[in-house]
DNA sequence: CTCAAAACCTGATAATTATCATAGTATTGC
DNA sequence: GCAATACTATGATAATTATCAGGTTTTGAG
């Protein structure tokens, strides 16, 4: 594999490693490594102690948490440009959730300690990484209101839509990131029959299409009247 | 009202202020108002622009977000030593969440000038406030877990040892914070009156007892057993 | 290619939860 | 003190969701 240097990487854009300096830059250049991780192979588990940081540069992860009863809850997708274990990292403990890739990945492994002392000396590194996890606790307390307060089947509506705006679609008008039926249950967070009855019923009435796994969005508009309450 | 200054505040010993350097206390201190808030008064509303943070040095508040159904779903019960409306500021966005006493409270408004000041020049206060918002995270994801997996009955049993553990009891063995009943169902995300069914019924088994709207835990073990599934 | 395992799908049924209706019980303002 | 109002409580019923049981289809290793 290529080496490539993060001070040339386009995927640092969109996460807090743009507000490093050159300097900064190659220091975590120079001790990250790069790694492949095959679809359904984890990057790391809930309770594991995490030496540094995984930056995404292509494909996406699930971030789940084992509930008691032995579901996978996956509480967020991790894609492109994402830095993941950063909590973790920054908060000294281990991790709260497992990472596990949902298709092939690229990934950069950042060591903590060309973190750690970044967060010390660089206060607008600092500031961008605090701005991030603001921006991710945000989603986290609407995602908190969607649970509790949306049916199942208006989460899997607006699950679709997510699936569509944040991976788009492929040329065949499917969406780009294919997720298992028990992948997509667990993100609403219901039983994997209960979703793959929605999914039955949506296409029934023309919401979208199917072809295997694959899923596509028919009629955006119903759905997200769907989604809304309507 | 005394204004006590913050230099003497105990209260920040439990937030991030702590990592003020004496020269930037002072100037916070110069520039806070104290208020009290009367329970059932708001502190602030979602999608209001915040011009400072709110630290809470008595009682307690909800934060809660409106669901399109028109229900209010609590996120967090923010109590004395937390600081309010710190994301907001942050991410330089309007809140999120609303902010309503649910005890007589006393908080100390604090402009958003000297919390940002202090945050470009003080890397150790940066660095404090990014653990907080790190452990807020952890804190919603399994509050997301939870949600989505656990029943409303396990949802319950566990707001109460909840309230317990962050709350304490009075010396009547009831719980020292007391919630209605419908906020009791906004925090678990279920109806009112299946909240006060659940309520009847852990009355019944013998877990709890209550007085008016006040709940005691009777029976913590098999309370902690039945959040846990069993 | 082949066949076993995994994933998908559907039906029947049970459990959970919401909703509506109604009545009792506190609280509060005047 | 009393009426208005909000909160608590319970029953009846409907809607939602989970579970179990059985098929079919897809996938992937050898």
């Amino acid at each position: 594999m290529e080496n490539t240097r993060c001070e040339n990487c386009i995927v640092r854009q969109f996460n807090s490693l743009r507000a490093m300096s050159k300097e900064e830059l190659k220091r975590v250049s120079d001790s990250k490594t790069t790694k492949t991780v095959k679809k359904g192979e984890p990057l790391f588990e809930e309770g594991d102690k995490l030496n540094g940081v995984y930056c995404v540069r292509n494909g996406v992860s699930k971030l789940s948490k084992l509930s008691p009863n032995g579901k996978d809850q996956i509480v967020k997708l991790a894609t492109r440009g994402e830095v993941m274990g950063q909590r973790a990292v920054i908060a000294e403990e281990t991790s709260n959730l497992s990472a596990v890739a949902v298709s092939d990945m690229e990934v950069c492994f950042i060591p903590k300690d060309s973190i750690a002392t970044t967060l010390q000396k660089n206060p607008n590194f600092t500031m961008e990484v605090l701005r991030h996890m603001a921006h991710d606790l945000k989603e986290a307390d609407d995602v908190i209101v969607n649970m509790s307060q949306k049916t199942v089947k208006q989460r899997i509506a607006e699950a679709f839509l997510y699936l569509k705006n944040n991976f788009g679609e492929n040329n065949e008008g499917f969406l780009a990131l294919t997720l298992s039926r028990e992948d997509i249950a667990n993100v609403v967070g219901t039983a994997t029959e209960s979703a793959i009855r929605i999914i039955s019923e949506f296409k029934k009435k023309g919401l979208i299409h199917t072809s295997g796994k694959q899923i596509g969005i028919k009629d955006e508009r119903k759905l997200k009247d769907l989604a809304q309450g309507f």
